[in-house]
DNA sequence: CAGTATCCCTTATGATACTG
DNA sequence: CAGTATCATAAGGGATACTG
């Protein structure tokens, strides 16, 4: 749906469909599991509603996502041409993590870490009941600054306004720690023992924050020789 | 050098750097051999020199090309990162040839068939002294229409002109018939003996065009099951 | 060979507000 | 929840001709 390249070569036509800006990122939050426009909104938080709408409408008409109404609600999927671009896209993220190198201060938004946070935890090892991790975020403005995650067994929400229930145990730390955290670049124990990050609870808590909010999916991938980076 | 998502997501970290139009297709003619900037202008022949050059800067400055002199010429070539790209585009190839759908006539370039044909001739396969071989695309405008592929064994070149050689063989063929051997929907058995593609020549050199000009790389990926791509 | 220089113009997209 | 409506601006990019 992007405009054609003219060339019969497999990678163009594949750009022409993928290539525009944005259209890979809304896979890939359908990929993670996004299936309603104001979820896949909250993964995209600067793109606007009315892009969002149009880049999925390209790709219902281009068959990599399918669009289906269950009730009042509306579902968006991948279809089986979606989920195969699922190992390109892990390709692309392996590559970004090794090649695109530091992150400015500009890419670093709470909104969105809290999403992906949210999003990976493991609910089997979260306790019955309900228990609040808040989230201080110490160099960002009030209005994204604090965070509530709310944690039961069978789900698990962010709030950016006090849930009201008891606070079971707080974390703090710079917005950019806790992206080292995410990304892989240092693990929660090195960040907490130079007490870039800190958690305060009870212990039982505590030990079990690192083990609820992982590190994203491409923590894992080997970085390169810092010589060829340089 | 796209505008920057304001992710700190690898996989919008990658696609800053390459989801701009035409830019991953320079990268895949870096991949596929071409080093000076005339060798890329015919793999990429819509796109504007301005904008070729001006793609090439910015991904020699985000570190995916390294551009060099060497004497007067000037040599582009895929500096570690990009040649780590290779994998993706391989996967981005392999999706476009199994979901992308049936090819439009605009897509049917015969610059791009020759360019591509020529560049993939196996030169161990070709006997000493000078071969040529004509192509003559029947279904498309005189201009573009005949072609010449001057084949040594050190060297292959395509021209658009007669290049005064003695012609050692003759293709004819439509375009789309060309092209789908190149694609690997069909072979070129298959193809001579629909009579879709005919050959005239001594039997000798009529032999070897079919190893000559190969199939292109994503001629071999498995095609989904038709039900799922209609 | 390896690009620049122009020129025009569409279109993409960001921001925001609003609706069924 | 799931989008549309509107608007203004900036880019992006196509085509062509030209240069060291």
């Amino acid at each position: 749906m992007g405009s054609p390249y003219h060339q019969f070569c497999p990678v163009a036509k594949a750009m022409e469909l993928l290539d525009e800006r944005w259209t890979l990122l809304v896979i890939r939050e359908l990929l993670a599991g996004s299936r309603h426009f104001n979820d896949l909104r909250r993964g995209l938080p600067r793109m606007s509603p009315t892009l969002l709408s149009k880049r999925l409408n390209q790709l219902v008409a281009s068959g990599v996502v399918e669009r289906r109404r269950d009730g009042r609600e509306v579902v968006y999927s991948p279809t089986r041409s979606g989920e195969e671009l699922r190992p390109a896209i892990e390709l692309l993220g392996a590559w970004g993590m090794r090649w695109t190198g530091v992150l400015g201060d500009v890419d670093l938004d709470p909104k969105l870490l809290m999403w992906d946070l949210h999003r990976n935890v493991d609910r089997a090892l979260v306790p019955s009941g309900t228990t609040v991790v808040q989230f201080d975020v110490t160099d960002v403005a009030a209005r994204q600054g604090q965070w509530w995650i709310v944690l039961t067994p069978e789900e698990v929400d962010v709030c950016d306004a006090d849930p009201g229930h008891e606070v079971s145990a707080t974390v703090t730390g710079s917005l950019r720690s806790l992206v080292e955290i995410w990304r892989g670049d240092r693990t929660w124990i090195d960040a907490l023992r130079a007490e870039s990050v800190t958690i305060t609870g009870p212990e039982r808590i505590r030990r079990l924050i690192p083990a609820w909010f992982r590190p994203g999916n491409f923590a894992a991938v080997p970085r390169p020789d810092p010589d060829l980076v340089a």
